[in-house]
DNA sequence: TTCTTTGCAAATCGTTTGCAGCATG
DNA sequence: CATGCTGCAAACGATTTGCAAAGAA
């Protein structure tokens, strides 16, 4: 899991500015496990910053994701959400109060697991991000092509 | 795989009604592996059905996939993509042309593949969707609760 | 001082909805 | 003949963008 303090280093070794706003906006990113959106960050830090803007939040968090420093995915509601912990790991959603959460334990059974920690599972989706063989050949070729806008 | 056969049979079963236009829609998707969208779908069958509608369409593919006919999910690029298989599988999605593939071999394994099928993978995201205990028990107790929009 | 970040407002765009008419079962 | 489907237009809503001012390095 990331500290504040390594994702701050590792912003500034990337050639990126530290601003009030992203250590604010990184901290409330790194003590929370449920997985939140831009729009629910941002909220969580009105009593804090009330003039932060959403879109400011939306850049911290994009940021991050395309220096690979978190983890960005759709759970099915039509939003984005954002995991700070980068290790391979699957979530649980639930389809009806659509809460998520980590997976505790490793998976990838092949038969779908019946019952994970306590959640019955329905459906499970299984996403590998990556180049495909023709993208990655011509990214060798030094062809910049079509930009790979971050993983997910 | 499913075949247009089956899923007309599974939608009368079900009490709807085969349309001509679903009959055409179900066609476009269960000849396609690339996991079309159904923007694309809809553009495909222009030929064919000139005024048939992207509403129609989107209705179509969601009805199947609250059956659980389809699988339905956002590869991350923002819009949702359907697979006529519902076999559990993992989706080879490429980050810079945004071409999607299944996986062809079991997958899941903890460390995170660095080749599979000559994608070269960056990341994974395993979701999944299912009922967290709180919602099962409401479930079951017959409150009807906020309703679970499908699975994706 | 330079170049990124901020933040407002407006645009974007995939998807959903309201509703009247039609067709399936 | 009743209910679900079609399709148009309009709504929706999360995310992005343009641009001028502010601030980090």
């Amino acid at each position: 899991m990331r500290s504040v303090e390594e994702l701050v280093e590792r912003v500034r070794a990337r050639g990126g500015k530290v601003t009030p706003q992203r250590v604010l906006i990184y901290q409330a990113l790194c003590g929370d496990t449920s997985h939140p959106t831009a729009e629910l960050l941002h909220a969580r830090l009105q009593g804090l910053l009330p003039h932060l803007s959403l879109t400011t939040v939306y850049a911290a968090l994009n940021d991050l994701a395309e220096a690979g420093e978190l983890r960005r995915f759709q759970s099915g509601d039509g939003q984005v959400h954002y995991d700070p912990d980068t290790r391979p790991h699957a979530e649980l959603i639930c389809v009806r109060c659509r809460r998520i959460q980590d997976a505790p334990a490793p998976h990838g059974q092949q038969p779908l697991p019946a019952e994970v920690a306590g959640f019955r599972v329905l459906a499970r989706t299984e996403l590998l991000h990556g180049l495909c063989p023709d993208c990655a050949r011509e990214m060798a070729a030094g062809e910049p092509g079509m930009e790979a806008s971050g993983v997910g």
